[in-house]
This record gives C-alpha cells, sequence and structure tokens, in this order.
DNA sequence: TTTACTGCAAAGGGTTTGCAACATG
DNA sequence: CATGTTGCAAACCCTTTGCAGTAAA
C-alpha cells in the first residue's frame, strides 16, 4: 500500500514536493498561487487554458497566470501544448506525472483527451524517430502522437 | 515518363488543376493570389507562416493572406498546423500533394521540418491508433508524429 | 455585369510587460 | 529586510472584419 507511484493524498505530497523542489533550486518560491495552479492541473482531466485556469482559481490574475505557467515551464513542472484552438493549453509535465502518455484530438469541437501509449508502440517509435532526427541534425528530445478524429459527440 | 506522380512541371500544373477544381466546385474562384500562394507553399520546404508568405509575395495583403488560407482550408487544399509558436502554419495538404508526413519541430526557434515516415512506423501507429481511438468512443480522421528537440543551429 | 476578391485600416482577443504594492524565506 | 511575486492596466502581436474599389467568370 506505500507503492512509489501510489495515487492519492501520497502522491500529491511527493508532486508538490517535487516541484517545490524544482523551483526553488532556480532561486524561485512555490507560492501559494502557484501551488493552486499545479493543483488545478493535477486535478482537470485534461489540459487547461489561462481561461480554465482562472475560472478554477479565482484570486488568480490572468497575468499572473501565465507568468507563473512559464516559470513552471522552465522549470519543467508544466507543458504547454500546441493546439489547433487558439489558447495554449498547460498540463504537468511528464517528468513529474511520471506517466508518459499522448492525446486524443477532436477535429470537431477541439476535446483533448489523454490515452496511454501501448509499450510496443512506443518502443518502435521511439527508435524510429532517433534515426530521423540523426539524419537531419537534430538532437532529439521527445516526441508527440496525436490522434486526430471525431469524439462520439461530434461524430452523435 | 508521363507517370501519374511525377515531379517537376508536370505535378505542378496537376496541382494547380486540382486545386482550381476545388475551389471553382464550391463557388469560388482560383485568383492570381491565391496562385501566388500555392506556389510559394509548393516551393517551400517547410510550413510558411503568414509572415514568410508575404515576404515571398509582395503584392499579397496580410488580411488576405490570412482570408485565401482560409478559404484554401475549407477547400481542403492546404493545412493549418498547430505548433508551439506564437504565429500559424500552413502547407499544402496532403490530398493535394499525395505525399504523407510528419514533422520536425526545434523546441528552441521553432522551425518545423517535414519528414517521410519509414513505412514500418506508420503502419504500427496507424493499427495501434486505431485501437486506441476505438475504446475512447472516437472516429479515426488521421495521426501527427512530431518529433521534439533541437536543430542543428539551436544547439550549436 | 454579376459576384467574388483585394487592400487598407480599424477592431478583436490572447499574451506580455511596466510598475507599485505585497508576501515569502 | 531583501528579493521574488502579485494585480492592474497598458502595450503587443497575430488574426479577423468592415468597407469601398477591383478583377475574374
Amino acid at each position: 500500500m506505500s507503492a512509489a507511484h501510489d495515487h492519492g493524498h501520497e502522491a500529491d505530497a511527493d508532486l508538490h514536493a517535487e516541484i517545490g523542489l524544482r523551483l526553488t533550486g532556480s532561486g524561485q518560491r512555490y507560492s501559494t498561487v502557484r501551488r493552486r495552479i499545479v493543483e488545478a492541473l493535477a486535478t482537470a482531466d485534461r489540459p487547461q487554458s489561462v481561461a480554465d485556469l482562472v475560472e478554477a482559481v479565482p484570486e488568480l490574475a490572468v497575468s499572473s497566470a501565465y507568468r507563473n505557467l512559464g516559470v513552471l515551464a522552465d522549470a519543467g513542472a508544466v507543458t504547454r501544448l500546441a493546439t489547433d484552438d487558439d489558447a495554449a493549453r498547460y498540463e504537468l509535465a511528464e517528468s513529474v506525472t511520471e506517466r508518459h502518455h499522448h492525446h486524443l484530438v477532436c477535429t470537431g469541437c477541439g476535446l483533448v483527451l489523454d490515452y496511454d501509449p501501448p509499450a510496443a508502440l512506443e518502443r518502435q517509435v521511439a527508435s524510429k524517430l532517433d534515426e530521423v532526427a540523426r539524419t537531419q541534425g537534430f538532437v532529439p528530445e521527445g516526441h508527440r502522437i496525436d490522434l486526430l478524429g471525431r469524439c462520439a459527440e461530434c461524430v452523435g
């Protein structure tokens, strides 16, 4: 019951401890507002826009949201997603959640869902992509495998 | 020498003919400026931002660029990419170039390059993703396999 | 000659930044 | 108390839209 990647309160504590370390490590503070942002991202079941976050955390100013997300991204705690939508979306970084995943993107309404990639797929993709990167002089850092389609609601 | 997917002038003619058809088919015109935009996209070796296009086609107004790219996208002739960058990028649609490809994205400067996916990779990804889609109630339409990394210039 | 297209300029909307007050270590 | 953080408001920049003139079918 005390496994390393337990879920619930214990995992939350780990999460905040980890992010706190990364911030203080670069001379920054893990302020109340930043903790709230992280909580909102951890609670949400999908990547959040700044508008989402400001709604979820009323005491958060828009400008602070952008500034803090920038700081958290620099610290490697959150990831900013490229979306077809106008507004950027943010989620906790994989290095913090320790859960690699990809996205299902609805071409109808912009909905973004997570999915866990089958291990075999990951392995094959990663090795193939490393080859491709080298031929182009790129130093590979990661990948994105988005599935585009119509969600149940947009099909109905 | 007269193969269907020949390259060079012949292919260009096909390209314009195809796009012209799609436009007139929906009651629109293949104007000079639109042809110039398509030429610029066909010539470029990477997805183009509106700024790129306006520079490449001096007689093109910014507003016209956006409007035309919208029309061309609706006609299925061009694709608007989701980038981490601030500005959207456009490229000729795969249904028009008949060349399926993916992207290398530089996390440093936002540069986007094309790459041809190894056939094996495509096959594996496509079949796995179809499974994932179904379990989530998604009707699959396609996928994106982006490789993220640092380009030669950003590493130097 | 009809109707779509074009450029200009102004408006929109997400994101960034200057600055003075505030809070955390 | 020194330094990072916050909110407000103004600035920014990409993108969209209204409008009057232009060009394509």
